[in-house]
DNA sequence: AGTCTCTATGCAATTTTATGCAATAGGTGA
DNA sequence: TCACCTATTGCATAAAATTGCATAGAGACT
């Protein structure tokens, strides 16, 4: 047999119109269930697929969905950041769950994306992962609305955003790991970790953290924030310049993993042992998280349900249905880096 | 202006015919200069893009590449081997560079993985990523040689498997880091990692590990090897086991970074000191090596050069040219886990 | 028997682009 | 002037599937 098969070879085997033979691969009821069983055993036989491209273009749609990527240009392949990565995982599962296709791609952000996809007939829809703010992103998002094209924005509902958000409470789970350590009986808090419009996430969680101060009353012995990317060698930086103000907390919440394990280690290097002298917290729940030590007190978001719920709203869109922004809930995993005084 | 522009709006426009616009757009040299630039503006105006879907099924390819990962199935998302991780950044990087698509699919092993892509001309060829040994695996990758689907394997030549594969040369790898290990003065050794053909990157390092000590004549005293999947965990349930002999070596390599990081974890719980009573080393370099207590000594997988040399593996067959099995060089990366006793 | 209904199937149009072949125009050389 | 060449453009078709509409055949009811 020359090449593959097509559904007209298959109607010519079985004896019917290639119409019928379309019909009944995708189960249709028009199409009676002996014939269709047979044209079914037959299409097994031939090892015979239908064709995506022809299928899509008949069609209008492409039953796939675009995730594109947008990372800092100055950080390298290996150093994507986790969460993003744990989120992909789900992501790629609920498409396959609802049967769609997944187009990955990590924008440079100086492409015209925007078009790239739905306009090309690749995707029927964008799901925009990575921390915000970029050159033209707002430009370009804006571009994307105009287009009617469908999105989901990852990220806090902004309005400086049009468009669909779908986001972890980050605010809530700076709340809730601050109030955790205040009843472990912390007093004088840092945090440690960006908080401006640039990095919107941590903002959040430092927001929840400073609420959570006020509410218990203790703003006044506020220690203060400290800047540092999402990286280890960030976290450290930080904790020097923290340190060297002579002083320092009983409890430093960080804004990911990974800035609270640098921040640990240099509280090892000046011997400052944590939980004892420091409590730390960090964010992510990375999988080194629970074997660090000591084992990190952190947040979890809920990644299953991120890449759910992302995969949700799109096709929600692409079908028309009303969609509105989402905010998932964190959780507090208590671990022995934010163990009470007392327990020493 | 309803629905997008085709090239027959452009064409109308232009006041030429729909293959005039088409030979323009893609710079045919058959259409006149000015014509071409006239037409070009045009498609700028309206904003138009070539329908994919369009294009694909004329052309009879689609300029994508489907990634496949394999993971075991018991792992969650989040657990997803961070090398993995890093070869995507690079893979996906390699084919925007050649106008290339990238589908990602994350396969459960039940699925007829074999045939949805190829077969569907969803993509011109496949790139399998993930650890060998699955259900159905080596069936499924001879159904698809004798499909003539162009793919290539991550991973080790194997007579087993069929078709090409590229691969780090994980037997180097477990050479050198030994082989410093050696020169560092340490002469009892131990191995942490499965060692068998479920896990053939592990073996191939433990098999570079074996020919150093041979080489060395340190075989003699050799302490064993114990078994352990990637995680954190593993490694300290085989450390654990490695202890429990009374005994113990002064030097363990272990087939992973979160292995080591277990193993180094594990160490410090019975109260022995690395590297000044055993010196350990990990494989990967993760982003956390570096910040670990103590910085870890690893091997390095040139990520990058993977996924370029996979990329154009699969490019080469869809053209039709030759490809051969590539094996990708490691490199040491030596940090304060594996110092000398000397230093102590 | 005539008509009506209902089911199953076929026919033909449609989706958009790429491309082999034909055609036209304008110029050149004999 | 005619034949021919070259450069450009248009025509028609093919790629493989989906789907609205038409219709054949069977059975039912009047």
């Amino acid at each position: 047999m020359k090449g593959k098969a097509t559904s007209f070879d298959i109607a010519h085997r079985a004896g019917v119109s290639q119409s019928t033979v379309s019909r009944a691969l995708s189960n249709s009821p028009l199409v009676n269930r002996e014939t269709r069983e047979r044209i079914q055993q037959i299409a097994k036989e031939l090892n015979y697929k239908v064709d995506k491209n022809a299928s899509n273009l008949r069609k209008q749609r492409s039953s796939t969905i675009a995730l594109l990527l947008f990372e800092d240009p100055s950080t390298d392949d290996s150093q994507i950041n986790p969460f993003f990565i744990s989120i992909l995982g789900s992501i790629t599962k609920a498409c396959s769950a609802a049967n769609y296709d997944l187009l990955v791609s990590f924008q440079n952000l100086t492409d015209d994306w925007h078009a790239e996809f739905e306009d090309t007939h690749k995707a029927d829809g964008l799901i925009l992962l990575g921390y915000g703010d970029y050159l033209d992103y707002e430009a370009k998002i804006n571009q994307l609305q105009e287009q009617d094209t469908h999105f989901v924005r990852w990220g806090a509902a902004d309005p400086k955003y049009p468009g669909i958000s779908v986001g972890s409470n980050n605010f809530q789970g700076g709340y809730v790991v601050t109030e955790h350590l205040i009843a472990q009986g912390r007093t004088r808090f840092a945090f440690v970790g960006e908080a401006d419009s640039h990095a919107p996430e941590f903002l959040a969680r430092f927001q929840g953290f400073t609420h959570a101060l006020t509410q218990a009353n203790l703003m006044d012995q506020y220690f203060g924030q400290f800047d540092a990317i999402f990286t280890v060698e960030a976290g450290m930086e930080a904790a020097i310049e923290l340190f060297a103000e002579g002083d320092h907390p009983d409890a430093i919440v960080c804004a990911s993993d990974l800035i609270a394990l640098g921040v640990i280690q240099a509280m090892r290097q000046v011997g400052l042992r944590c939980p004892e002298d420091i409590a730390v917290t960090g964010y992510d729940n990375i999988p080194i998280a629970a074997f660090a030590e000591p084992a990190l007190t952190t947040v979890q978001q809920d990644t299953k349900a991120a890449g759910g719920t992302l995969v949700e709203h799109i096709l929600k869109q692409i079908n028309n249905e009303s969609t509105s922004d989402t905010l998932i809930p964190a959780s507090l995993i208590i671990r022995d880096s934010s163990k009470p005084y007392s327990k020493t």
